[in-house]
DNA sequence: TCAATTCCGTTGCAAATGCAACATACTTTT
DNA sequence: AAAAGTATGTTGCATTTGCAACGGAATTGA
Protein backbone atom coordinates (compact mmCIF):
# COMPACT_ATOMS: atom_id res chain seq x y z
CA UNK A 1 0.00 0.00 0.00
CA UNK A 2 2.91 2.34 0.14
CA UNK A 3 0.89 4.91 2.70
CA UNK A 4 3.16 6.62 5.35
CA UNK A 5 -0.21 6.91 7.79
CA UNK A 6 -0.11 3.21 7.73
CA UNK A 7 4.08 2.32 8.20
CA UNK A 8 5.23 -0.44 9.89
CA UNK A 9 2.25 -1.92 10.36
CA UNK A 10 1.75 -5.19 8.76
CA UNK A 11 -0.12 -5.55 5.06
CA UNK A 12 -1.87 -8.63 6.62
CA UNK A 13 -3.69 -6.26 9.96
CA UNK A 14 -4.18 -3.84 7.25
CA UNK A 15 -7.82 -5.21 6.26
CA UNK A 16 -8.50 -6.22 10.43
CA UNK A 17 -7.79 -2.51 11.49
CA UNK A 18 -9.65 -0.94 8.52
CA UNK A 19 -12.92 -2.85 9.55
CA UNK A 20 -12.02 -1.82 13.42
CA UNK A 21 -12.23 1.50 12.34
CA UNK A 22 -14.94 1.48 10.07
CA UNK A 23 -13.58 2.55 7.43
CA UNK A 24 -15.25 3.42 4.28
CA UNK A 25 -14.89 2.39 0.91
CA UNK A 26 -15.82 5.64 -1.71
CA UNK A 27 -16.21 4.15 -5.08
CA UNK A 28 -16.24 7.12 -7.39
CA UNK A 29 -16.28 8.14 -11.21
CA UNK A 30 -14.75 11.17 -12.82
CA UNK A 31 -15.11 14.76 -11.10
CA UNK A 32 -16.68 13.58 -8.35
CA UNK A 33 -16.46 16.27 -5.39
CA UNK A 34 -15.84 13.77 -2.51
CA UNK A 35 -15.75 16.63 0.13
CA UNK A 36 -16.35 19.65 -0.83
CA UNK A 37 -15.28 23.39 0.22
CA UNK A 38 -16.72 24.73 3.66
CA UNK A 39 -17.37 21.25 4.77
CA UNK A 40 -16.07 19.93 8.09
CA UNK A 41 -13.95 17.43 7.77
CA UNK A 42 -14.64 14.27 9.28
CA UNK A 43 -12.27 11.97 7.86
CA UNK A 44 -8.97 11.31 6.49
CA UNK A 45 -9.45 10.37 3.14
CA UNK A 46 -6.57 7.94 1.55
CA UNK A 47 -6.66 7.64 -1.82
CA UNK A 48 -6.07 3.63 -2.81
CA UNK A 49 -6.69 4.16 -7.00
CA UNK A 50 -6.89 6.49 -9.46
CA UNK A 51 -6.02 10.44 -9.06
CA UNK A 52 -7.10 13.34 -7.36
CA UNK A 53 -6.98 16.78 -6.27
CA UNK A 54 -7.40 19.40 -4.13
CA UNK A 55 -8.83 22.57 -5.67
CA UNK A 56 -10.03 26.14 -5.45
CA UNK A 57 -12.54 28.16 -7.23
CA UNK A 58 -11.65 31.77 -6.89
CA UNK A 59 -14.25 34.14 -7.30
CA UNK A 60 -13.56 35.41 -11.01
CA UNK A 61 -13.61 31.38 -11.57
CA UNK A 62 -10.20 30.81 -11.70
CA UNK A 63 -8.94 27.20 -10.45
CA UNK A 64 -6.16 26.78 -8.05
CA UNK A 65 -4.98 23.54 -7.42
CA UNK A 66 -3.38 22.86 -4.06
CA UNK A 67 -2.40 19.65 -4.43
CA UNK A 68 -3.21 16.33 -5.62
CA UNK A 69 -3.40 12.85 -4.50
CA UNK A 70 -2.30 9.85 -6.29
CA UNK A 71 -2.20 5.93 -4.79
CA UNK A 72 -0.81 5.86 -1.08
CA UNK A 73 -1.34 9.67 -0.13
CA UNK A 74 -4.26 11.49 2.00
CA UNK A 75 -6.00 14.58 2.72
CA UNK A 76 -7.46 15.45 5.75
CA UNK A 77 -5.00 14.59 8.58
CA UNK A 78 -4.50 17.61 9.81
CA UNK A 79 -8.30 19.38 9.51
CA UNK A 80 -10.00 16.33 10.82
CA UNK A 81 -8.36 17.06 13.91
CA UNK A 82 -9.00 20.40 14.33
CA UNK A 83 -12.61 21.59 13.65
CA UNK A 84 -11.73 22.78 10.04
CA UNK A 85 -13.98 23.01 7.42
CA UNK A 86 -12.03 21.96 4.11
CA UNK A 87 -10.48 24.90 2.33
CA UNK A 88 -10.78 23.23 -0.80
CA UNK A 89 -13.30 20.38 -2.54
CA UNK A 90 -11.75 16.99 -3.25
CA UNK A 91 -12.40 16.15 -6.94
CA UNK A 92 -11.94 12.29 -8.14
CA UNK A 93 -9.40 12.96 -11.63
CA UNK A 94 -10.59 10.35 -13.32
CA UNK A 95 -12.50 6.65 -12.14
CA UNK A 96 -10.87 5.96 -8.34
CA UNK A 97 -11.45 4.96 -4.98
CA UNK A 98 -10.34 5.71 -1.30
CA UNK A 99 -11.27 5.20 1.98
CA UNK A 100 -12.70 7.82 4.72
CA UNK A 101 -11.17 6.77 8.11
CA UNK A 102 -13.16 8.23 10.67
CA UNK A 103 -11.41 10.39 13.22
CA UNK A 104 -13.85 10.03 15.87
CA UNK A 105 -13.20 6.54 15.37
CA UNK A 106 -9.60 6.53 15.39
CA UNK A 107 -9.90 8.09 18.88
CA UNK A 108 -12.43 6.24 20.39
CA UNK A 109 -9.77 2.79 19.81
CA UNK A 110 -8.39 1.18 22.51
CA UNK A 111 -5.35 3.16 24.09
CA UNK A 112 -3.58 -0.40 24.11
CA UNK A 113 -4.46 -1.12 20.87
CA UNK A 114 -0.98 -1.68 18.97
CA UNK A 115 -1.98 -0.19 15.21
CA UNK A 116 -3.50 2.90 16.95
CA UNK A 117 0.00 3.75 18.20
CA UNK A 118 1.50 3.03 15.45
CA UNK A 119 -1.22 5.42 13.06
CA UNK A 120 -0.55 8.00 15.75
CA UNK A 121 3.19 8.23 15.77
CA UNK A 122 2.83 8.57 12.09
CA UNK A 123 0.44 10.61 11.72
CA UNK A 124 2.33 12.99 14.32
CA UNK A 125 5.40 12.65 12.42
CA UNK A 126 3.48 13.35 8.88
CA UNK A 127 2.51 16.35 11.15
CA UNK A 128 5.71 17.77 11.75
CA UNK A 129 7.22 17.12 8.65
CA UNK A 130 4.14 18.94 7.38
CA UNK A 131 5.03 21.49 9.83
CA UNK A 132 9.29 22.05 8.86
CA UNK A 133 7.99 22.09 4.98
CA UNK A 134 5.52 24.93 5.74
CA UNK A 135 7.61 27.34 7.80
CA UNK A 136 10.86 27.38 5.39
CA UNK A 137 8.40 28.16 2.89
CA UNK A 138 7.23 31.23 4.96
CA UNK A 139 10.56 31.88 5.21
CA UNK A 140 11.49 31.77 1.52
CA UNK A 141 8.02 33.93 1.06
CA UNK A 142 9.03 36.34 3.62
CA UNK A 143 11.70 38.04 2.13
CA UNK A 144 10.66 40.73 0.76
CA UNK A 145 12.37 41.36 -2.44
CA UNK A 146 12.86 38.54 -5.48
CA UNK A 147 16.61 38.59 -4.98
CA UNK A 148 15.77 37.67 -0.70
CA UNK A 149 13.40 34.62 -2.00
CA UNK A 150 16.29 32.81 -3.73
CA UNK A 151 18.97 33.25 -2.12
CA UNK A 152 16.82 31.84 0.77
CA UNK A 153 15.25 29.09 -1.41
CA UNK A 154 19.21 28.62 -2.77
CA UNK A 155 20.53 28.39 0.93
CA UNK A 156 17.81 26.08 1.94
CA UNK A 157 18.04 23.13 -0.77
CA UNK A 158 22.23 23.75 -0.57
CA UNK A 159 21.87 22.96 3.29
CA UNK A 160 19.79 19.94 2.66
CA UNK A 161 22.32 18.89 -0.20
CA UNK A 162 25.37 19.74 1.81
CA UNK A 163 26.67 21.33 -1.25
CA UNK A 164 27.08 24.47 -3.15
CA UNK A 165 26.44 22.78 -6.36
CA UNK A 166 22.91 21.10 -6.65
CA UNK A 167 20.25 20.53 -8.66
CA UNK A 168 16.77 22.01 -7.70
CA UNK A 169 13.52 19.93 -8.20
CA UNK A 170 11.52 22.96 -9.68
CA UNK A 171 11.63 24.21 -13.33
CA UNK A 172 11.61 28.22 -13.98
CA UNK A 173 7.59 28.54 -13.78
CA UNK A 174 7.42 26.24 -10.73
CA UNK A 175 10.34 28.00 -8.72
CA UNK A 176 8.37 31.53 -9.85
CA UNK A 177 4.87 29.58 -8.46
CA UNK A 178 6.78 28.04 -5.29
CA UNK A 179 8.17 31.61 -4.78
CA UNK A 180 4.71 33.08 -5.66
CA UNK A 181 6.77 36.20 -7.93
CA UNK A 182 6.51 36.78 -11.52
CA UNK A 183 8.47 34.23 -13.62
CA UNK A 184 10.21 36.96 -15.55
CA UNK A 185 11.12 38.93 -12.96
CA UNK A 186 12.49 35.36 -11.60
CA UNK A 187 14.52 34.90 -14.32
CA UNK A 188 15.41 38.91 -14.58
CA UNK A 189 16.82 38.76 -11.19
CA UNK A 190 18.84 35.50 -11.76
CA UNK A 191 21.16 36.97 -14.34
CA UNK A 192 21.86 39.98 -11.96
CA UNK A 193 22.54 37.39 -9.11
CA UNK A 194 24.88 35.84 -11.80
CA UNK A 195 26.01 39.22 -13.50
CA UNK A 196 26.71 40.23 -9.33
CA UNK A 197 29.44 37.14 -8.93
CA UNK A 198 26.84 35.68 -6.65
CA UNK A 199 25.85 32.52 -8.26
CA UNK A 200 25.87 30.37 -11.62
CA UNK A 201 23.43 28.61 -12.96
CA UNK A 202 22.33 26.62 -15.68
CA UNK A 203 18.75 24.90 -16.19
CA UNK A 204 18.66 23.33 -13.18
CA UNK A 205 22.01 23.60 -11.88
CA UNK A 206 22.91 25.82 -9.35
CA UNK A 207 26.22 26.97 -7.30
CA UNK A 208 26.36 29.56 -4.68
CA UNK A 209 29.81 31.28 -4.83
CA UNK A 210 30.14 33.50 -1.96
CA UNK B 1 0.44 23.98 34.36
CA UNK B 2 -2.31 25.01 31.38
CA UNK B 3 -0.09 23.11 28.78
CA UNK B 4 -1.98 21.91 25.85
CA UNK B 5 0.30 18.96 25.51
CA UNK B 6 -0.90 17.62 28.93
CA UNK B 7 -4.50 18.62 28.60
CA UNK B 8 -6.71 16.16 30.12
CA UNK B 9 -3.72 14.27 31.74
CA UNK B 10 -4.55 14.70 35.91
CA UNK B 11 -2.11 17.26 38.08
CA UNK B 12 -1.56 14.77 40.32
CA UNK B 13 -0.65 12.37 37.77
CA UNK B 14 2.15 14.88 35.99
CA UNK B 15 5.02 14.61 37.96
CA UNK B 16 4.83 10.55 37.86
CA UNK B 17 4.29 10.80 34.45
CA UNK B 18 7.19 13.47 34.04
CA UNK B 19 9.76 10.77 35.80
CA UNK B 20 8.44 7.94 33.65
CA UNK B 21 10.00 9.94 30.87
CA UNK B 22 12.78 10.92 32.79
CA UNK B 23 11.73 14.80 32.02
CA UNK B 24 15.06 16.92 32.73
CA UNK B 25 14.65 20.06 34.56
CA UNK B 26 16.52 22.62 33.08
CA UNK B 27 17.18 26.18 35.23
CA UNK B 28 18.74 28.61 33.07
CA UNK B 29 20.06 32.62 34.15
CA UNK B 30 19.18 35.14 31.76
CA UNK B 31 20.56 35.25 28.48
CA UNK B 32 21.37 31.20 28.66
CA UNK B 33 21.26 29.53 24.90
CA UNK B 34 19.20 26.26 26.02
CA UNK B 35 19.11 25.37 21.92
CA UNK B 36 21.15 26.19 19.28
CA UNK B 37 20.16 27.03 15.65
CA UNK B 38 21.48 23.59 13.91
CA UNK B 39 21.50 21.62 16.61
CA UNK B 40 19.63 18.30 16.48
CA UNK B 41 16.21 18.49 18.25
CA UNK B 42 15.94 15.61 20.52
CA UNK B 43 13.49 17.26 23.09
CA UNK B 44 10.06 18.60 23.74
CA UNK B 45 10.95 22.21 25.92
CA UNK B 46 7.89 22.99 27.71
CA UNK B 47 8.31 25.94 29.55
CA UNK B 48 7.34 26.58 33.47
CA UNK B 49 9.02 29.94 34.53
CA UNK B 50 10.59 32.49 32.93
CA UNK B 51 10.01 33.60 29.59
CA UNK B 52 12.07 32.21 25.80
CA UNK B 53 12.71 33.30 22.67
CA UNK B 54 13.28 31.61 19.76
CA UNK B 55 15.86 33.55 17.66
CA UNK B 56 17.56 33.88 14.55
CA UNK B 57 20.66 35.45 13.80
CA UNK B 58 20.76 36.71 10.37
CA UNK B 59 23.67 37.16 8.49
CA UNK B 60 23.62 40.85 8.76
CA UNK B 61 24.18 40.86 12.84
CA UNK B 62 20.23 41.45 12.72
CA UNK B 63 18.26 39.29 14.88
CA UNK B 64 14.62 37.96 13.66
CA UNK B 65 12.68 36.69 16.67
CA UNK B 66 10.53 33.60 15.03
CA UNK B 67 8.47 32.87 18.52
CA UNK B 68 8.31 33.53 22.10
CA UNK B 69 7.62 30.98 25.18
CA UNK B 70 6.21 31.59 28.13
CA UNK B 71 4.54 29.61 30.69
CA UNK B 72 2.95 26.26 29.15
CA UNK B 73 4.16 27.13 25.91
CA UNK B 74 6.44 24.44 24.37
CA UNK B 75 8.97 24.35 21.49
CA UNK B 76 9.94 20.92 20.01
CA UNK B 77 6.98 19.30 19.01
CA UNK B 78 7.58 18.92 15.66
CA UNK B 79 11.37 19.37 15.02
CA UNK B 80 11.64 16.35 17.58
CA UNK B 81 9.62 14.23 15.00
CA UNK B 82 11.27 14.83 11.90
CA UNK B 83 14.92 14.63 12.41
CA UNK B 84 15.30 18.40 11.86
CA UNK B 85 17.69 20.64 13.38
CA UNK B 86 16.73 23.70 14.62
CA UNK B 87 16.23 26.27 12.82
CA UNK B 88 17.17 28.98 15.41
CA UNK B 89 18.45 30.13 18.92
CA UNK B 90 16.41 29.07 22.27
CA UNK B 91 17.38 31.48 24.52
CA UNK B 92 15.94 32.60 28.16
CA UNK B 93 15.25 36.01 27.77
CA UNK B 94 14.97 36.04 31.80
CA UNK B 95 16.02 33.68 34.75
CA UNK B 96 13.82 30.48 33.88
CA UNK B 97 12.94 27.18 33.98
CA UNK B 98 12.01 24.54 31.51
CA UNK B 99 11.37 20.85 31.21
CA UNK B 100 13.14 18.85 28.23
CA UNK B 101 11.34 15.54 27.65
CA UNK B 102 12.86 13.00 25.09
CA UNK B 103 11.30 12.16 21.83
CA UNK B 104 12.82 9.24 22.26
CA UNK B 105 11.77 7.98 25.64
CA UNK B 106 8.38 9.17 24.70
CA UNK B 107 8.11 6.49 22.09
CA UNK B 108 8.96 4.03 24.22
CA UNK B 109 6.77 4.37 26.53
CA UNK B 110 3.89 1.46 26.59
CA UNK B 111 1.34 1.57 24.17
CA UNK B 112 -1.10 0.97 26.57
CA UNK B 113 -0.63 3.60 28.81
CA UNK B 114 -2.91 5.94 28.88
CA UNK B 115 -0.71 9.15 29.23
CA UNK B 116 0.97 8.48 26.27
CA UNK B 117 -1.89 8.23 24.60
CA UNK B 118 -2.89 11.81 25.83
CA UNK B 119 0.24 13.01 24.70
CA UNK B 120 0.08 12.37 21.60
CA UNK B 121 -3.45 12.60 21.11
CA UNK B 122 -2.16 16.48 22.05
CA UNK B 123 -0.01 16.57 19.88
CA UNK B 124 -1.66 15.42 16.56
CA UNK B 125 -3.74 18.61 17.93
CA UNK B 126 -1.09 20.87 18.44
CA UNK B 127 0.41 20.02 15.32
CA UNK B 128 -2.64 19.61 13.39
CA UNK B 129 -3.65 23.64 14.10
CA UNK B 130 -0.66 24.69 13.59
CA UNK B 131 -0.37 23.39 10.45
CA UNK B 132 -3.65 25.18 9.29
CA UNK B 133 -2.41 28.32 10.61
CA UNK B 134 0.44 28.17 8.36
CA UNK B 135 -1.06 27.14 5.94
CA UNK B 136 -3.64 30.09 6.13
CA UNK B 137 -0.65 31.95 6.58
CA UNK B 138 1.30 31.26 3.80
CA UNK B 139 -2.47 31.94 1.38
CA UNK B 140 -1.87 35.38 2.77
CA UNK B 141 1.63 35.74 1.82
CA UNK B 142 1.44 34.20 -1.66
CA UNK B 143 -0.93 37.54 -2.85
CA UNK B 144 1.55 39.15 -4.85
CA UNK B 145 0.11 42.73 -4.18
CA UNK B 146 -0.42 44.50 -0.69
CA UNK B 147 -4.13 45.09 -1.36
CA UNK B 148 -4.11 41.30 -2.17
CA UNK B 149 -2.62 40.53 1.06
CA UNK B 150 -4.99 42.85 2.92
CA UNK B 151 -7.96 41.72 1.66
CA UNK B 152 -6.91 38.15 2.24
CA UNK B 153 -5.88 38.47 5.61
CA UNK B 154 -9.05 40.66 6.75
CA UNK B 155 -11.73 37.65 4.96
CA UNK B 156 -9.78 34.96 6.81
CA UNK B 157 -10.40 37.20 10.27
CA UNK B 158 -14.35 37.94 8.99
CA UNK B 159 -14.57 34.18 8.24
CA UNK B 160 -13.40 33.95 11.62
CA UNK B 161 -15.36 35.88 13.75
CA UNK B 162 -18.46 35.20 10.99
CA UNK B 163 -18.70 39.34 11.02
CA UNK B 164 -18.22 42.14 8.25
CA UNK B 165 -17.52 44.03 11.31
CA UNK B 166 -14.25 42.59 13.41
CA UNK B 167 -11.65 43.61 15.67
CA UNK B 168 -7.69 42.36 14.58
CA UNK B 169 -5.64 41.00 16.82
CA UNK B 170 -2.57 43.11 15.33
CA UNK B 171 -1.38 46.81 15.90
CA UNK B 172 -0.58 48.42 12.02
CA UNK B 173 3.03 47.51 12.66
CA UNK B 174 1.94 44.12 13.96
CA UNK B 175 0.02 43.43 10.38
CA UNK B 176 2.86 44.83 8.22
CA UNK B 177 5.96 42.19 9.92
CA UNK B 178 2.59 39.44 9.80
CA UNK B 179 2.19 40.16 5.96
CA UNK B 180 5.51 41.16 5.55
CA UNK B 181 5.47 44.21 4.10
CA UNK B 182 6.28 47.84 4.66
CA UNK B 183 4.07 49.61 7.28
CA UNK B 184 3.60 53.10 5.43
CA UNK B 185 3.02 51.06 2.90
CA UNK B 186 0.79 49.11 4.08
CA UNK B 187 -1.24 52.54 5.66
CA UNK B 188 -1.27 53.58 2.61
CA UNK B 189 -2.56 51.08 0.52
CA UNK B 190 -5.30 50.68 3.80
CA UNK B 191 -6.32 54.52 2.65
CA UNK B 192 -6.98 53.63 -1.25
CA UNK B 193 -8.87 50.66 -0.36
CA UNK B 194 -11.33 53.25 2.32
CA UNK B 195 -11.20 55.58 -0.94
CA UNK B 196 -12.40 52.72 -3.07
CA UNK B 197 -15.15 52.09 -0.87
CA UNK B 198 -14.05 48.28 -0.37
CA UNK B 199 -13.55 48.41 3.53
CA UNK B 200 -13.38 51.11 6.22
CA UNK B 201 -11.23 50.92 9.85
CA UNK B 202 -10.76 52.63 12.65
CA UNK B 203 -7.96 51.61 14.77
CA UNK B 204 -8.02 48.12 15.24
CA UNK B 205 -11.90 47.81 13.87
CA UNK B 206 -12.54 46.89 10.64
CA UNK B 207 -15.62 46.76 8.39
CA UNK B 208 -15.65 45.02 5.23
CA UNK B 209 -18.31 46.25 2.83
CA UNK B 210 -18.42 44.76 -0.10
C1' DT C 1 15.10 15.15 -39.25
C1' DC C 2 11.79 18.49 -39.17
C1' DA C 3 8.04 20.62 -37.00
C1' DA C 4 5.76 21.79 -32.99
C1' DT C 5 5.90 22.79 -28.44
C1' DT C 6 7.70 24.08 -24.26
C1' DC C 7 11.12 26.47 -21.54
C1' DC C 8 13.98 30.29 -20.63
C1' DG C 9 16.02 34.87 -21.01
C1' DT C 10 15.43 39.73 -22.41
C1' DT C 11 13.36 44.21 -22.97
C1' DG C 12 10.43 48.32 -22.22
C1' DC C 13 7.18 50.27 -19.57
C1' DA C 14 3.57 51.14 -16.19
C1' DA C 15 2.46 50.27 -11.60
C1' DA C 16 3.44 48.91 -6.99
C1' DT C 17 6.49 48.87 -3.20
C1' DG C 18 9.94 50.22 0.20
C1' DC C 19 12.12 53.78 2.43
C1' DA C 20 12.88 58.06 4.82
C1' DA C 21 11.02 61.81 6.72
C1' DC C 22 7.53 64.30 8.62
C1' DA C 23 2.65 65.32 10.41
C1' DT C 24 -1.05 64.09 13.23
C1' DA C 25 -3.67 61.57 16.54
C1' DC C 26 -3.86 58.90 20.44
C1' DT C 27 -1.85 57.08 25.20
C1' DT C 28 0.57 57.19 29.12
C1' DT C 29 3.15 59.40 32.56
C1' DT C 30 4.18 62.89 35.63
C1' DA D 1 -3.10 69.46 32.06
C1' DA D 2 1.35 69.33 30.04
C1' DA D 3 4.76 66.53 28.30
C1' DA D 4 6.67 62.55 26.53
C1' DG D 5 6.09 58.68 24.04
C1' DT D 6 3.85 55.69 20.76
C1' DA D 7 0.90 54.53 16.89
C1' DT D 8 -0.90 55.79 12.58
C1' DG D 9 -1.29 58.39 8.33
C1' DT D 10 0.90 61.02 4.46
C1' DT D 11 4.16 62.40 0.96
C1' DG D 12 7.92 62.23 -2.52
C1' DC D 13 11.12 59.57 -4.66
C1' DA D 14 14.18 55.77 -6.09
C1' DT D 15 13.86 51.06 -6.86
C1' DT D 16 11.69 46.85 -7.72
C1' DT D 17 8.23 44.20 -9.64
C1' DG D 18 4.71 42.54 -12.75
C1' DC D 19 3.15 42.31 -17.23
C1' DA D 20 3.15 41.71 -22.14
C1' DA D 21 5.60 40.62 -25.90
C1' DC D 22 9.26 38.61 -28.41
C1' DG D 23 13.23 35.52 -29.76
C1' DG D 24 16.23 31.85 -29.14
C1' DA D 25 17.33 27.35 -27.05
C1' DA D 26 16.01 22.95 -25.76
C1' DT D 27 12.84 19.16 -25.82
C1' DT D 28 9.32 16.32 -27.67
C1' DG D 29 6.81 13.92 -31.04
C1' DA D 30 5.73 12.61 -35.45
Amino acid sequence: MNCKLFEGINETELPRLLKKLSATEIVCDKNTIVLHSGEKVKNIYVCIEGSFVLENINSDGSVNIISTLSKGSHFGGAFAFTDAISPADLRALSKGKLIAISKDRLLLLDDGDTEKNKIFANLISILANKSTFLITKIQHLSQRSIRGKITSYLNEISKQSGKREFLIPLDRQGLADYLCVDRSALSKELSKMRDDGLIDYRKNMFVIKY
